[in-house]
DNA sequence: GTTGTCATGTTTATCGTTAAAGTGTATCGT
DNA sequence: ACGATACACTTTAACGATAAACATGACAAC
């Protein structure tokens, strides 16, 4: 009736029973340090007086772990979630989390000056934090790990945790193939932030700050293997769409046109392919396109791509975030290069 | 060097700069309760000390508060996350919630005997809980509303907050169009978990139960408005795939085929458009399909469904989460039947 | 001159839990 | 029969922050 909502807290089952506090927790959080007996009692009693398990704040409080772990990933929600690969990453991280006792908590990447965003990251109740977005440098990070938060990356770097593949190798795989089959002009299509909603010409050394190391390790391999082509990039936003439009502008609808687009997401790719069938070409014949990370839909529209392990990088990335102690804080996944009929011989001119 | 990780808190800078600790408390959470420069100075020996802002254990514990918001989803995450609606959901979500300066903590929704799970559940460090799977009902609700969680469902109910459609009549507007152009053998496909991966057969009073009391609201709309049809209901999992075996084995590969078959949602829907199509059936003619949710792909494949604003869901499931003052509790969002290719009249035979 | 109000702080008392150390009894090897 | 161990608890002391109430001086209103 006119009882607020009782506070039922580990002393009022301590008190109702007749034992310590401590006791109380140690039924919750240490199993063995009581009888069975006494234990089930506890157990009981909480039952009957609607208590759910020990508070998250007090535990975090004293314990310092909260049992959760950020999931850091770039741009708006809508996009990041729209690639399967991120699906599957998030998928996998989730599970591993999940059997450590723990969950997943959302965090968008702060942009350079918005300190709402970088507040919410700074002060966020999480034990580790694994980034999924293209880069693992933002604003903040050094003050999270001094804060005792794990920072788990998902590409490769001299220091720190990270599951990652070698993109330098992937763009070597890549490059290899379009070398082979003769392409010598090459556009490749990145990933990045659209300042006027319109796709951007990208300079080779500015790769990594647009789109993220990881692009600039790939292009470093592309580029290895294609040591005398000419190679263009460009800028196509996140959505595939997007990517659609930059390949126009930047690829199909100009005079000496590549042979072949890269894209780094087949996500990407996806969206080029649509708007180079939109001009009547055949992708494979006219044009080669390649993608990267082998989503579901790059089978079925059949995309050369580079296949790599989504879901068991997020798995791994949960175990490195949750278990302080795993030994290997570093892991490269194996990655395979998938070659479907999106890619084919350079066109003679 | 030697020196373990400092804790700076708040009574670090307290003590530095000879004010009490409210005083340093209050120059994050209430800046007008102190003057400028000393909120100027505080802020700034934060910054030289490293001290990032107040922990969010220890402001839990206090206020009460976590600024997180629980985001609870039916089934694995991949599947859930597949689907355009529970992503442009959680992206409505995530964008108001985060308005509020609070975060969206992933939880799956507990299985019947799963005690983990409801323990992640009950033990979560939320302020609040927005539910999206397609069932209210879940063990342990009780018990977080009576922890003083928010809880807010993606349904229409008598009691509690919600952010809804009315679903009955999204079930008249497709029995409308449906018997306006002479269907009168119909097959509903429902989302919900499949014991052995086998799509089944279930009766109209068990909808609810196995896909949720949204389903069993539609059904009665549609019922309605084919008041003398013949209406036969699958259960057919949550993957588009599942959905196309489904509508092969109750719908299209039987005797007397129904002429229309009506999909819970737009991912399914597109499932069963796969499979007619594979059977060299034209949808529209030989048979017609019906969607719901009018995600993207839904346009591009001449889905004729219903439209319900997803975003706009999640947005305000977000505001009743995070604002217990916000006065409309209960706010049903308009729908609207999206006529396209896929259905046409029933064909003679 | 008295009272009231405002701005700007401080003091005090927790929030609910767990780590660390301590207490008392039973069991065991020698 | 002695100290050593193990067990099953209890006591003590925080973890870091904030709500609520109280203090102080300035300034305005009457």
């Amino acid at each position: 009736m006119g009882a607020t909502a009782s506070p039922v807290t580990m002393r009022t089952l301590a008190e109702k029973l007749g034992v310590s506090v401590t006791t109380v927790s140690n039924a919750y959080s240490k199993p063995d340090r009581l009888s069975p007996e006494l234990r089930g009692q506890i157990l009981a009693t909480a039952k009957e007086l609607g208590y759910c398990g020990p508070s998250a704040a007090g535990r975090a409080l004293r314990s310092g772990r909260t049992d959760v772990c950020g999931f850091l990933f770039g741009g708006e929600i809508a996009d990041a979630f729209a690639d399967p690969y991120t699906i599957a990453f998030l998928a996998g991280l989730s599970e591993s989390v999940e059997r450590f006792g723990a969950s997943v908590l959302l965090l968008r990447a702060p942009g350079e000056g918005d300190d709402d965003e970088l507040q919410l990251l700074q002060r966020a109740a999480i034990d580790a934090l694994v980034i999924c977005s293209s880069t693992t440098e933002h604003p903040g990070m050094e003050l999270l790990v001094q804060r005792g938060v794990r920072v788990v990356g998902a590409q490769q770097a001299a220091e720190g945790d990270w599951v990652a593949v070698n993109d330098e190798k992937a763009g070597r795989l890549i490059g290899k193939h379009l070398a082979k089959l003769g392409h010598r002009r090459v556009t490749v299509v990145v990933p990045g932030e659209l300042p006027d909603e319109e796709p951007f010409e990208v300079a080779p050394e500015e790769i990594g700050a647009v789109a993220g190391a990881f692009a600039a390790e790939r292009f470093r391999g592309l580029r290895e293997k294609l040591p005398d082509a000419e190679l263009r990039i460009v800028c196509a936003g996140w959505r595939p769409k997007q990517a659609g439009r930059a390949a126009a502008g930047f690829a199909l609808d100009v005079q000496d046109r590549p042979t072949a687009i890269v894209a780094m997401s087949d996500l990407l790719a996806l969206g080029v392919a649509d708007a180079v069938r939109e001009r009547g070409l055949r992708p494979g014949r006219d044009i080669s396109i390649t993608g990267f990370d082998d989503i579901p839909d790059a089978a079925a529209a059949g995309l050369t791509t580079i296949r790599q392990p989504a879901t068991d990088k997020g798995r791994l990335a949960g175990r490195l975030a949750m278990d302080p102690d795993y030994p290997q804080r570093q892991i490269t996944l194996p990655i395979e290069l998938v070659v479907r009929s999106s890619t084919g011989p350079a066109p003679k001119r």
